[in-house]
DNA sequence: ATAGGGTTAG
């Protein structure tokens, strides 16, 4: 074979190699064109003619060919060559080759292919990288124990290090694992190589205990030779650590600093949120000359992106056009997602969507990030567009889109969405439940929610704090305050999330009480409550009327944990004192406000004076309402009644001719549907009941009521059953904007019923709850968000809305 | 034929 020949055949493999490096976004399994395969199956026959297959003179060849064979998803014709030679240097490669593609038990079954006694040292090595990689540290060290075992072969420093990183990946690293696997390094004499070392630090620094940052440094300081990778380990070891100014120390402790030292520093500010500090670096960087590389201008631009440097942002893009010319394309791609976040993060999603359009290479992370772009920005239906045209998704894509959707209002797509992934396989992450949890919560689904509750124990998710805490939310929701709390219990990390969805739970439904000693639990805890653990405690004492309590959380808000009360946090205490019948008070207190009252002041005033029969500092407060702009419908509905109510028939008129002009409607109880929009009914046990069915007729002379009206043209009723749940009656709003109904089935006389959204101030509920009391014959009693009621007899004891 | 660090999306 002429030496020409071999050297082209050899120059063929990088090419194809080349041609799939290219096609190769989504990692690990790419799908190759069949081109691809065709030119591969012919360089393969060219090989077999010329006799160079397994030719002990061109061993390369054969090598390059599997690797080639195993970027592919044809992975029969690898396993065919490697029957000709099941030797340990061929299974060598086809191990390292599936284990870099991510497709472990390929790799594993061509070790186990070599018959033990053909094992050499330096395939046990690529078998223990190939668990480490996969960050399987049990199979790594019982295929290092194996090599000891073997007698006639020795680990090298290859094992040492890929062992040690193996092991450093363990969830509960124990000090002992670590001084243990020193010992037999420096016993092994491996110890002295550099990259045996550089593993070890990274290992002492992954173990939480703090003495092993100790002995990390003692490693760092008895190596003869450091190299850049020694002290990156160490700054990158200190970020993961969550210490940061120890990162910096070490940082400004290296001299004639490599560039990839830098990039570890600025990347560990952004990580701690440290982004001042970043940009503050990345300034040094440029003054010192420091070469700036894909790496830099990434995480800069992340850092831009996270803490709103939107101008800084700008100049770095500036920057980059400058020097774009000399990044290959794979080296820009993760810049150029970059860019499109800081520009989506920015509210431009028009300059994003013109970057993306025009990125040569794009993967997964640049889908991702244009389609939650458009989430971000309110464009749904552009989101539904982007998440179509996908040409792969993979997890994160589902989770954004379903997310996505709960957050739209549109939890009936989410959940649609959720059913569609896994009818076509796809396993959803923790974050993709939670999405799916919350949409049961919004929509009142308990059953469902229960089911989903039920296969994240089975993907055993338990642990993780966004699943938990949406499934704890959804129960709230839902009414199942003691599911709720058994989550709460149960949950192996509880966050200030879990606290504050777990006392808002209780406070929502009356019991305030428990959420107030659960609140100090907290503190005592030592979990400092935030501004929503404020605004949860004194919605809980709004519920249960606790003005005392709720004056003293505010005052000890301010005085103990230094947060001021921002414009909600007024807002509720003046709604508690209105409720409390002290709206004198709540008049007082608006003047020690350290800002000007906004329209939800007002709101909580104009109520508070309508409850008291205030009607003269009513009409100040719907005055001063008026000029500025409503937050919803509701507030020309109460606009109108307070006029109305003050006897100011020409001021109500205004409002009137106001909401004829913007489009509201005006009709109390019926403005809040939308046409066409479908009403959910949630009836208390099973739907097929006569008593079920005859409150369904019943609903349908509602509907046609509206029809009449002229309101809702096509309105439809959606049964839903749920279960009986204790003493606990719960009706659902299912969301602002559409209506709801509630169906009551042997309902004792007396039960509670717990309202649990915040409702509009027309009072959809509130209809609907005439209604049906009416119909069933018997009070009920309404725990609401706002206020208690009685209904009987289809007439509303409050009588001021109506 | 095998090893170790820094990048992006929630």
């Amino acid at each position: 074979m002429p030496p020409s020949a071999v050297a082209s055949l050899t120059h063929q493999c990088s090419l194809l190699l080349r041609r799939l490096a290219e096609r190769h976004s989504p990692a690990p399994a790419p799908t190759c064109p069949s081109s691809f395969l065709r030119a591969l199956r012919c360089l393969h026959a060219r090989l077999l003619t010329a006799n160079l297959l397994h030719a002990p003179s061109h061993p390369h060849l054969t090598l390059r060919l599997i690797h080639l064979y195993t970027l592919s998803p044809d992975l029969a014709t690898p396993a065919v060559l490697f029957r000709c030679d099941p030797g340990p240097v061929a299974a060598t490669s086809l191990v390292a080759a599936h284990a870099a593609t991510g497709r472990l038990r390929d790799a594993a079954a061509f070790f186990d292919a070599v018959p033990p006694a053909r094992r050499d040292t330096v395939l046990h090595n690529a078998m223990i990288s190939a668990f480490a990689r996969a960050s399987l540290a049990a199979p790594a060290v019982s295929v290092f124990r194996t090599l000891l075992g073997s007698g006639s072969l020795r680990p090298d420093d290859y094992s040492f290090t890929a062992l040690l990183s193996a092991v450093s990946q363990m969830h509960n690293l124990a000090a002992s694992h670590c001084t243990q696997l020193h010992c037999s390094v420096l016993k092994s004499g491996a110890a002295a190589v550099l990259s045996v070392s550089n593993a070890l630090i990274a290992l002492y620094m992954k173990c939480d205990t703090p003495e092993s940052s100790w002995d990390a440094r003692k490693v760092l300081d008895e190596m003869p030779d450091k190299d850049d990778l020694t002290w990156t380990t160490m700054v990158v070891g200190y970020v993961r650590r969550g210490d940061v100014n120890a990162a910096r120390s070490v940082f400004e402790e290296v001299d004639g600093k490599f560039d990839v030292v830098w990039n570890a520093m600025i990347s560990g500010y952004v990580q701690s949120g440290m982004c001042a500090d970043a940009f503050e670096l990345f300034r040094r960087m440029v003054s010192e000359k420091v070469p700036l590389d894909e790496f830099t201008f990434t995480s800069i631009l992340s850092a831009c992106a996270n803490a709103g440097f939107f101008v800084h942002g700008k100049s770095v893009h500036g920057q980059i056009i400058r020097l774009q010319t000399n990044f290959v394309p794979e080296a820009a791609l993760p810049v150029n997602n970059a860019l499109v976040t800081l520009y989506s993060k920015g509210g431009k999603i028009v300059v994003a969507k013109r970057i993306f359009d025009t990125m040569k290479p794009k993967d997964v992370v640049s889908w991702n990030t244009i389609l939650s772009g458009y989430i971000d920005s309110g464009c749904l239906d552009k989101a539904v567009e982007v998440f179509k045209a996908m040409p792969y998704k993979n997890d994160l894509s589902w989770m954004v889109m379903v997310s996505g959707y709960v957050h739209g209002g549109l939890s009936e797509d989410a959940l649609k969405l959720f059913n569609h992934m896994r009818a076509e396989d796809v396993k959803p992450c923790d974050y993709t439940y939670a999405g799916a949890i919350a949409a049961c919560g919004e929509l009142g689904a308990l059953k469902h929610g229960k089911q989903l509750h039920a296969h994240l124990v089975q993907c055993g998710f338990e642990a993780s704090n966004s699943a938990e805490n949406a499934l704890l939310t959804m129960y709230a929701k839902c009414g199942a305050v003691k599911d709720a709390r058994l989550v709460f219990l149960v949950m192996p990390n509880v966050d200030s999330v879990s606290w504050n969805a777990m006392i808002s739970a209780l406070g929502q439904h009356g019991y305030g009480r428990e959420a107030l000693e659960l609140f100090d639990q907290m503190v005592a805890e030592g979990i400092a409550p935030d501004r929503i653990s404020f605004l949860t405690i004194l919605t809980a004492c709004n519920h249960a009327g606790l003005v005392h309590e709720g004056f003293h959380y505010f005052e000890s808000m301010k005085r103990d944990f230094g947060i001021s009360p921002g414009e909600n946090h007024y807002a509720r205490l003046i709604d508690l004192l209105g409720r409390a019948g002290r709206i004198g008070e709540a008049r007082d207190l608006i003047k020690t406000m350290p800002f000007e009252p906004t329209p939800s002041i007002w709101e909580a005033i104009l109520s508070g004076c309508r409850t008291n029969g205030d009607m003269e500092f009513g009409a100040y407060a719907a005055d001063q309402l008026f000029r500025m702009i409503p937050q919803h419908d509701g507030t020309y509905i109460l606009l109108s009644n307070t006029y109305s109510a003050a006897g100011r028939w020409a001021d109500a008129a205004r409002v009137r001719k106001l909401m004829r002009d913007r489009g509201v409607k005006k009709e109390p109880g019926c403005s809040w549907i939308e046409v066409g929009s479908k009403i959910h009914v949630f009836l208390v046990g099973d739907t097929k009941h006569p008593e079920a069915q005859e409150v369904y007729r019943f609903l349908e002379v509602i509907g046609a009521r509206m029809r009449k009206l002229g309101y809702v043209p096509d309105i439809k009723f959606v049964l839903h059953d749920m279960e009986p749940h204790e003493k606990e009656y719960v009706l659902f709003a299912h969301s602002e904007k559409l209506a709801v109904g509630f169906g009551l089935l042997k309902l004792p006389p007396g039960a509670t019923v717990t309202v649990l959204k915040n409702l509009r101030i027309c009072g959809d509920c509130h209809t609907a709850m005439m209604f049906m009391s009416k119909a069933v014959g018997r009070e009920i009693v309404v725990r609401d968000v706002r206020r208690f009621h009685h209904f009987k007899d289809g007439e509303c004891s409050c009588g001021n809305y109506w």
